[in-house]
DNA sequence: CCCGAAAATGTAAACGTTTACATAAATTTA
DNA sequence: TAAATTTATGTAAACGTTTACATTTTCGGG
């Protein structure tokens, strides 16, 4: 039951300065090799770990960085997490996380994160974008990356997903098996993800010259029940759509459920498309057809530019954005005989 | 742009000592009513947030815990995070996480997490545990709590899951379907949750007085594709088994798909039982009978345990292990009519 | 063998808090 | 009203590092 040693102590037993200590351990300032070897034998022997906080405060800096995120759910957010872990141990960063606990004042999360000085930088992905959290980005010191900030703003550093051209990209693949009626299933109203996906299926309709109908619009929130519901609705029509993009994975997989239920048959009824590449969407019979996000790589990429950002490597003060491209997942839930994807 | 502001400069501003303004953020000490709304105001005006490293190094706690976990994928892992953060902010704790990164030496990982003051304590879930680990928690005083440490030790403090008693209740049902023939795909050998789950499906069989046979016991390494494989190798027999136990969900799905290359039905042609419940057991068709693990509160058990230890609550040196049961959840993959769970 | 430069080491002041102890002011007690 | 309390405040030393600057030692060249 050794008490914690200090460099102190390694001094004492070595018989030099706490300075000379410091500096060996640091490899930085010219030192006597005897020296050298001799602190670094004591240490050794001691099993000496420098206290990091007392280091983190002389320096100014933690070597940790916060990342704050609305929910700590889903393979989505693992996902994330798991991205930004790899980068972070590549840098030989800590990291913080928190959810930010959405029946709390998320934005009150935020400030302490940053203002106390827990750590040198913060990866934020908000529930939804506002002036409130832009303002508290402006006035902190702390470097803030955002993933995703679903804004048009260009005074941020945000990286985003291109939702617009994956849900473009997918609704021209349902017309290119020749659908003309194909319906909707939308995401929460607010949530900027959403609201991209469906002027992506906006488009990609009336570029090819077909009508957008409310009839085949159907809200959703993102959650299995609301795909299994908003499909029940769309199907109980005597005008069926042909085809529908769900706005996420999970949606479409609510539709599955609902499809089984009233015996209609996928694709040879209706097909079906998602957004998100989930895992369960490999796991469905006939596969999803859907849109993979690159959200390791958006993580790790936003990281390693926080990093850059807190080294002094980059201007923190610029803007910067990056979107990052997504890929289409070709299942046989669209029609196709052929899935790109395999087990 | 106003200079970080420290209890310094609040106290020059109020005309006090740093010892009065620490006496009123801290709600410590006899201070007269009138100085105190003064240096309430004056820190409010000035946005003033103390600085957590250096109160840490003053207080010695750093009011963070440690979380290592062996990888950060998966909505298992997720829902470990999420029920540990969900309850560190129950009781205003941060939280440091990171993957053991299996590649590098994740001992030393570990070391570094406890040995360098940066937390309070530590969570840890290893991929196996071992005697050296064993010995660095010994050594340490950092307080540790495992979280489903897999050894018989008694010496340690530990959250287990009751894999034992959860695949022999499966297995059970299993039988109570009037299946006699039995088969069980295997997880990883040194995993010691699928030790425990084939003990549990091996005791499950003779307590029923069923004869464990070798050619019903293949090896599997708990990801999906593992499943498939041995599932089309139970099944290329002539001699089939009725009904197959997989160690864990993801080989259960892995069975799913080979079923349907091979033309064969679940249940009708054997039954199918998983472990673990993850949320694609509850999307396939016929739903996979499985078994709940509660981690969310297994975690957050663990925590609330952890924070007691540091806060000097709890014996930090006295062993405690605690298991959580599982629960049965019904799907038609066994041969069930009515299932359990609904969407 | 002395001088100057380079190398090695030490001293002490940060970093921004908390807190034991000392002191001063206000209040009560007798 | 002086002494004894109680309450309010200040001083200074921690906490364990890093690092600018000062000092000492070493070493090569004249």
């Amino acid at each position: 039951m050794t008490n914690k040693i200090s460099i102190h102590e390694i001094a004492r037993r070595s018989n030099v300065s706490i300075a000379t200590v410091s500096r060996v351990l640091n490899n930085k300032g010219p030192v006597k090799q005897e020296t050298r070897d001799q602190i670094i034998r004591i240490a050794r022997e001691l099993n000496y770990k420098p206290n990091s906080t007392a280091r983190s405060l002389s320096r100014r800096k933690t070597d940790s960085i916060g990342v704050i995120l609305p929910e700590l759910v889903d393979e989505f957010f693992m996902n994330i997490i798991q991205g930004i872990d790899e980068e972070a141990h590549r840098y030989n960063r800590y990291l913080m996380i928190s959810s930010s606990h959405s029946q709390r004042n998320d934005i009150e999360t935020i400030l302490e994160f940053m203002s106390s000085g827990r750590v040198d930088g913060v990866i934020l992905m908000a529930p939804s974008f506002n002036d409130e959290i832009y303002e508290i980005i402006q006035k902190s010191h702390c470097p803030v990356v955002l993933l995703n900030p679903g804004t048009t703003r260009k005074d941020i550093i945000g990286f985003s997903i291109d939702n617009y051209n994956g849900a473009k990209t997918i609704v021209s693949h349902l017309m290119g098996h020749g659908y003309e009626k194909i319906g909707i299933i939308r995401g929460p109203v607010h949530n900027i993800d959403a609201q991209q996906r469906f002027k992506g299926y906006y488009d990609a309709l009336t570029a090819g010259s077909l009508k957008y109908s409310e009839a085949y619009d159907v809200s959703g929130d993102f959650s299995l029940k609301s795909g299994y519901y908003a499909f029940t609705r769309l199907m109980s029509q005597s005008d069926r759509p042909r085809a529908i993009f769900a706005c996420n994975d999970y949606m479409a997989l609510g539709a599955y459920q609902a499809a089984r239920n009233m015996n209609i048959r996928i694709p040879d009824d209706v097909a079906l498309a998602g957004f998100d590449d989930v895992f369960s969407s490999g796991i469905v019979n006939p596969r999803l057809t859907t849109i993979h996000i690159p959200i390791i790589e958006l993580s790790r990429r936003a990281l390693s530019y926080l990093v850059k950002m807190i080294d002094g490597d980059i201007d923190s003060t610029a803007p910067y954005q990056e979107t990052v491209s997504t890929g289409l997942v070709i299942g046989s839930s669209c029609g196709c005989k052929q899935s790109t994807a395999q087990y």
